[in-house]
DNA sequence: CAGAATCCTTTTTGATACTG
DNA sequence: CAGTATCAAAAAGGATTCTG
């Protein structure tokens, strides 16, 4: 896992973000964004408030574990806002925060682009020989 | 690497593309797109044509064999356009077809709404301890 | 319910060396 | 120049077990 305590530091420092240069900081955050179950968690908070449980049924095939570690990283970030309620059993809810809207907004696009051009990319690939 | 031929057997009998899906194609596609090499590959393309080594000078930190990996995952989606000259030396240039700057029209206002939005993650960040 | 901890397997990645 | 082949290291991921 990428800590955030090593960005942190990096970004002290730090004039103008390039994804291009090889210890931007933004290259953090864009892994954490686009990892395999980063994407898919962004999104189905963007369709509104989540638990966990509800997260797990939602962005299918991905573990307790991953799903308890991707939240982190997001929460680290400031997209994700956790809201723990005090009862037992253990109720806990999963928002975006105004900044991870404006993250959603653009991963969410390009995941409906993907979807709908799927066609497309199908029926005009190559299709290499396995390896 | 997750290669083209099995996604293909699975595009076949597919009706409505799914991320949320397990098995859904779509999810192979967009690991091509966001994975660790491959949105910067695109962002890179979106800037115009490239050759094998000014991409390796422009996407700085990745290796030959990542990049040579990342194109050809690209090209088989049909977001790459390959083109070798017969000549000696060698001389290839890399672009995106019509396919592919659709999908970096969503990947490059996603990177640089990253650049942007930098200070705000890392000024009200809440560090976690490294674990 | 919502995780944390542990163990173990699979993937990914990077160095390095080599080729047409 | 534009790759490929090989190997070793690192990271990611999953299954299981346990707890407040």
């Amino acid at each position: 896992m990428t800590t955030s305590a090593d960005a942190q530091a990096l970004f002290a420092h730090w004039k103008a973000a390039d994804v291009m240069a090889p210890d931007c900081p933004s290259r953090v955050i864009l892994q954490h964004l686009t990892s395999r179950w980063g994407a898919l968690v962004m999104v189905a908070l963007a369709m509104g408030p989540h638990r966990f449980s509800g997260l797990r049924r939602q962005v299918r095939g991905i573990s307790e574990r991953m799903l308890a570690q991707t939240l982190q990283e997001l929460e680290a970030d400031g997209f994700v806002l956790r809201t723990a309620h005090a009862v037992v059993p253990p109720h806990v809810d999963y928002e975006l925060t105004p900044l991870g809207q404006e993250a959603a907004a653009h991963l969410v696009p390009l995941i409906r682009w993907i979807e709908g051009a799927l066609p497309r990319i199908f029926g005009a690939r190559q299709v290499l020989a396995a390896v």
